[in-house]
DNA sequence: GTGAAAGCGCTAACAG
DNA sequence: CTGTTAGCGCTTTCAC
C-alpha cells in the first residue's frame, strides 16, 4: 500500500484537473474522447476507486439501501424465505452496483432504539422494509422523513404506500376452485392471522372461489388457525364435525398440523378429505402424501423489489407503485387429482 | 420536514460552538456538565443525528461492516445455516450500533467484477467472510488491502489470518467415541470434500477416536461423498461388501443419503448399522429413524465474528486471533444407544 | 471542453 | 473547558 489514491492525484498522473477525472469517472459527456481514454487508462492502471464517504458527502447520495426485517417469526427459519428473498434482493444490488445493508431486529426494544438509525440522514438512498405481522410504526416514520422506500407485503393500511406483494387473493382462489373443480362439495378453510394482509387474502380467495362457482359461504367451514402450526391441528379438529371433504389451508406450516389431526381422526387423504395448503415449503415435497400447495416467487419478488424502490429513488414516489405478482399451483397428492 | 438539521445549527441552539456538541455527541470528556446538558436537550428535542457520510470522511471511520457470502453451495438453501448466523451477525451489530452490509454473489463472475467493491475506500472499517469451498482470493485481497477482517471457518491455509470456527475435530470424534462405546466394531466414514477444512477434520476427528480406542484405520472403511447427498448414496453402496456396523457420515445431507442406501439394500438401521450424522439439520430430526448428529453453535458462531472483527478493528490484526466453538453430539435413533 | 473554487457536515488539532 | 481553524475527497457551479 502506498499512499492513498485521490482524484487529485489520478488529475496529476494524467495531466488534467480534478474536476475533469471527476466527469470521466462519473461518465459525463463534455470531456473529449482523447483526454477521457487517457484518464480512463490512468484509473485501470492505479485501481483508483472513488471515496464513498467523500462522494457521498458532496453528492447527497450514498449508493446505500437497506433491507429491514423486523422482528421475525419463529417460522421462517425453517423455512428458505430469506434465503430465497435476500438472493434477489442482493442479486439486483450487485447489478446496479448498489451496496445493500441489512437491518435485522430481534425484540421491540431494539427495534424502538434502532429505527432512528436507519432514518439516519446520510446514509441510506432508499429502504426496503419487510413487512411484519403488526402495522409497522417505521413505515409511517419513513413515510413522514421523505426517505424513498418500498414494502415488502401489503401493509393493511396501504395506497399511499409503494408495495410488492404476492397475488394472494387470486392464489387462494386458484386453489379452492382446484378443489372444486376436482368435485369436492364441503370445502372448508383454516385461515391465517387476521390482522396481517396474507391472511385476509388468502381467506378472500377462498370466499371468491366460492361464490365464483355459485356456492354459498358456511361459516362453520372456516375455522381460525392464526398461521401456526398447533392451531391448525385444532382448528382441523373443530372442522370434522361438519364434514369436510376438503380443506384450503393458508400456510403450510399449518398444512401440516392439519395432515397430523386427520390421521390422528383416522381419515384418508386424500380420499376422505382433499388438503391444499400454502407456501411450499421443502417440508410440503415430503409430507405425506406430499402436499398440494400454491408457491411463491419469492426470489424475483425480492429483485422486483430493489428494482422498483432504485425507480423511486430515481424518479420520485409519486405515485405510489403497487406490484403483486402471480403464483403457480404446485400439485402433489394431498388433493387427489392433477 | 424543515431544513436539515446539523453541528452548526445544534450549537447555535445550545449557545455553543459546533466543536463542543461533537463532543457531546462523542461522548468525549471536556465539556462541562452543564454544557453538557443543554446540547443533550437540545438533541432530544431536535432529533438530531450526526450525517454519516461526513463523519466518515472527517473521522476515517463509517460505522459500517460488511458480510461478505461467496457463491453458494446450494445446500445452504434448504439449511437454516444463514438465517441464524444472520442472527448472531445483526445481533451483535445492533449491540454495537455497526450497521450490517451485505455482499452476496451467485457467479464466478460476479464475484471478480464485485471484489473491488468490497475493499473500496471510505466504505467498510472491516469484513467478515464466509469462507467458501476453495481458497478465496478475496481473502489474499484483504490481507493485502490492510482492512480488518476475518473468517467464518477456518480457511484451508489459516496461521496469519483470524478465523472462527466450529470444532470439527472434536465434533467428529466425540461422535465417533459415541458409536465406539456402543460397542460397535466395524465404524465406517463417508467423508466431506477434503479441499475444504470442515471436510479434513471430521475426517481427523474420526481417525483420532478410533486411534484414541487403540483400534486401526482401515482404509477401506472410508468412502468418499463430496458432501452431496447422492455422492453419499454411491459410498454407502460401496462400503456395504466391507460389512460396517456403524458409519459416520461427515453431513446430514449425506447422512440422509446414506440412510436411503441402508433402507434399499435391506439393512435395519441402527438394528445392522448405526448412522451418526452431522450439522443437525431440521430434516434430521423428522428423517426414520431420527438421525444421531453433531450440533454446531451457528448463532453464536455469527456473533463471536462480528466481536471478534469488532475487536480487531479496535485493537489492530495481530496477532491473528484463530478462535474454536464446540458443538454438541444429539443423540436420537440411528445410534441405537443414548 | 476544462480548470478554479466553493462547499457537503463532520472531526481533530491547536490556541486560548 | 471551549472556540477557531483546517481539512477529509468529492461534486458542482461558474468562468474561461
Amino acid at each position: 500500500m502506498d499512499e492513498r489514491l485521490t482524484l487529485e492525484k489520478i488529475g496529476e498522473l494524467a495531466g488534467v484537473s480534478r474536476a475533469t477525472v471527476s466527469r470521466v469517472v462519473n461518465s459525463q459527456p463534455n470531456v473529449r474522447p482523447e483526454v477521457r481514454e487517457r484518464v480512463l487508462a490512468v484509473i485501470a492502471e492505479t485501481g483508483y476507486q472513488p471515496h464513498l464517504a467523500a462522494r457521498s458527502l458532496a453528492s447527497n447520495r450514498t449508493g446505500l439501501i437497506g433491507l429491514v426485517i423486523p422482528r421475525i417469526l419463529q417460522s421462517l427459519f425453517t423455512d428458505p424465505y430469506y434465503p430465497r428473498l435476500l438472493q434477489g434482493v442482493t442479486q439486483v444490488c450487485n447489478e446496479h452496483a448498489v451496496i445493500l445493508t441489512l437491518f435485522m431486529f430481534h425484540s421491540e426494544d431494539e427495534e424502538t432504539r434502532l429505527y432512528p438509525r436507519v432514518l439516519r440522514p446520510g446514509t441510506l438512498d432508499g429502504v426496503v422494509v419487510v413487512s411484519s405481522q403488526e402495522e409497522d410504526p417505521l413505515i409511517a416514520r419513513l413515510a413522514e422523513s421523505g426517505l424513498p422506500f418500498i414494502v415488502i407485503g401489503r401493509p393493511t393500511d396501504a395506497t399511499a404506500v409503494s408495495y410488492v406483494d404476492v397475488d394472494n387473493v387470486t392464489g387462494a382462489e386458484t386453489a379452492v376452485s382446484h378443489l372444486i373443480n376436482l368435485g369436492r362439495q364441503r370445502i372448508a378453510t383454516i385461515t391465517g392471522r387476521q390482522d396481517m394482509s396474507a391472511g385476509l387474502d388468502r381467506l378472500e380467495g377462498y370466499r371468491r372461489a366460492l361464490l365464483a362457482s355459485g356456492r354459498a359461504i358456511d361459516e362453520a367451514l372456516i375455522a381460525a388457525g392464526e398461521f401456526e402450526e398447533g392451531q391448525a391441528y385444532e382448528a382441523m379438529l373443530r372442522l370434522l364435525p361438519q364434514q369436510p371433504d376438503a380443506v384450503f389451508v393458508a400456510s403450510d406450516a399449518m398444512a401440516l398440523g392439519a395432515l397430523n389431526a386427520l390421521h390422528s381422526a383416522g381419515l384418508e387423504v386424500p380420499g376422505d378429505v382433499a388438503v391444499v395448503g400454502y407456501d411450499d415449503l421443502p417440508a410440503a415435497a415430503i409430507a405425506s402424501p406430499p402436499l398440494t400447495t400454491v408457491r411463491q416467487p419469492i426470489r424475483r419478488f425480492g429483485a422486483l423489489a430493489v428494482e422498483t424502490l432504485l425507480n423511486i429513488i430515481e424518479t420520485g414516489s409519486e405515485p405510489p407503485r403497487h406490484i403483486l405478482l402471480p403464483t403457480e399451483l404446485i400439485i402433489r397428492e394431498t388433493c387427489g387429482g392433477s
